[in-house]
DNA sequence: GTCGCTATTTATCGATTGAAAAATAAACCG
DNA sequence: CGGTTTATTTTTCAATCGATAAATAGCGAC
């Protein structure tokens, strides 16, 4: 019996229906994993293949044409967000000696907080954090090796200090400074729960707070 | 048929085989949630009452007996670890006029973060806030209220202000060095990916950021 | 037009899920 | 010992899960 696909009224109700859409295969990857990253930002990873598909009007079988399984999928999606998502140019802008130190983090913190203060990437980062995923630890690697440490060396280069090797102790307290402006973005996207809605003045103050302190951590892991 | 129980060798090999134990009813419900609490935490709560049951070393449909469903077993998990981990004692530091302000805060943290710093509370925070759930925006709010909003008021009056309301940039500015604190936690007990293995030393470098910091932020509001 | 390729749907499988109902037995009382 | 209570297990169900295989149809080539 062949079925009329354009039939108006289908025979399941519930069911939306579904005129058949070629696509090339390339562009229709690329459809599934952005709203693969938007669903299971929303929803979390153990959300279902199915509903995932029905959000994109398709079936569930079709997806598995695109990506082996669900866990290949997921993988993708780290990548996209993590990987494709970082600019090597942040370091630029910390060891760009023509400016003052303080602009210098600040301008840094306004381009890192326009990539990762979205929905989709704190989500995604704090689902994949609670999983335990190898990506995630490799992530705050990266932050330590090409954020923190690069910042803390221009710290010290800025108060005239010969050695640029950054103790733990100021590492530490970069982390803490960075959390503190990380924490604020979970604030706002996440727990809806910030009090004011100016990301300049967070990331200034934050900074200089830190500029403020830094030469006591500086001097209490010397001592 | 009667089935003997204390056959050593079960039929089903991989099932551990179950002597039945009567307990008294509370102090199994009590059993259960604390576990309940410890793998949830763990596993997350799209885990499967199964399994739990299993760890528990009983069978399923007995949970059904103590809590009526899945979500209100859920629901008590975090009113176990929200409200009742809540230390009215607190406030108490924090306001506590015979020390110097920078040792009330020094110790208000050192206090909350023995109770927070747990594997268990952690992470179980961060699952309920991607979930979106009531409570973890309530705890948010007796965050601001009971702890944010003494603490700055406390710091004005130590500053000799006589209008000890906050303004907004005071109760942010609050909220990040809490949030800077509080994401050391995140990183040493969920990513694993702290440096330095002192909480002193991150309290109160933080503490003395923040009350190095405060005049100006202050200032800035005002202006 | 019609033929061939392949994007897409249909149908289905075995495993797992939360939950209810019924059967069983441990503990207490007389 | 016999009887009652109820904690616990056994059995079972309907939904839903990830995944596979087969059927179908859109679309470009000729």
């Amino acid at each position: 019996m062949v079925r009329d696909l354009n039939e108006i009224s289908p025979k399941e109700p519930g069911q939306p229906l579904q005129r058949r859409k070629r696509m090339a295969s390339e562009e229709r990857k690329e459809e599934f994993l952005t709203k693969a990253i938007e669903f299971f930002a929303k929803e979390g990873f153990e959300s279902s293949t199915r509903e995932l598909a029905r959000q994109l009007g398709v079936t569930q079988p079709l997806l598995y044409r695109y990506f082996p399984s669900k866990s290949d999928l997921i993988s993708q999606v780290y990548d996209r967000v993590y990987v494709q998502r970082w600019r090597d140019e942040w370091a630029d802008l910390i060891t760009d000696r023509s400016r003052p130190i303080r602009d210098r983090l600040v301008a840094f913190y306004l381009a890192y907080t326009d990539v990762v203060f979205k929905d989709e990437w704190m989500r995604i980062f704090l689902f994949s954090g609670l999983k335990g995923v190898d990506i995630n630890r490799r992530y705050m690697k990266l932050v330590r090796a090409r954020i923190l440490t690069p910042i803390v060396r221009e710290v010290r280069r800025d108060a005239g200090l010969s050695d640029l090797e950054p103790t733990d102790e100021e590492i530490e307290f970069a982390w803490i400074t960075h959390g503190g402006i990380f924490y604020y973005g979970v604030r706002t996207l996440i727990y809806e729960a910030s009090v004011l809605n100016n990301r300049n003045f967070v990331i200034e103050s934050s900074i200089d707070a830190f500029l403020k302190q830094i030469d006591q951590v500086r001097t209490k892991a010397s001592s």
